[in-house]
DNA sequence: CACCTGACAAATT
DNA sequence: TAATTTGCCAGGT
């Protein structure tokens, strides 16, 4: 497998834990992986993630802001698809994420 | 081989 | 309070 680095499959790998109708963000990712500044890395590997079938679309910036429609394929892209998991927009392109933020580690339960 | 860029965030000035 | 700088990791040029 993939080579990448542990850092990147970390983040690959806690992604694809957040439950449907949840989304979560950089911060909080970088955080979990031990280094809470490293936010920018986390984006960089959604960006490698792209087309692996992660579910980049859950992950946002502290703002709730959809950060990554432009390299996501669309604007409207993940909008449209957090809105079909019961995500809950604030305005186009902006979803509450008090409301659905989902923290690492923190388990489905 | 060295520098710049890149889906961000938090701290400091 | 706002603006600026630094930190993080990997990839591309």
């Amino acid at each position: 497998m993939p080579a990448r680095s542990d850092f990147f499959d970390r983040v690959w790998k806690v992604v694809s834990e957040i439950p449907l109708g949840k989304v979560t963000t950089y911060g909080h990712i970088a955080e979990f992986l031990g280094s809470k500044s490293a936010a920018r890395t986390v984006g960089w590997a959604l960006r490698a993630a792209k087309g692996s079938g992660l579910p980049c679309h859950r992950v946002v910036n502290r703002y709730g802001g959809l950060s990554g429609q432009s390299s996501f394929g669309g604007p409207y892209v993940m909008e449209d698809i957090l809105r079909s998991e019961g995500i809950e927009f604030i305005e186009e392109g902006i979803l509450d994420i008090k409301k659905h933020l989902w923290i690492p580690g923190g388990e489905t339960k």
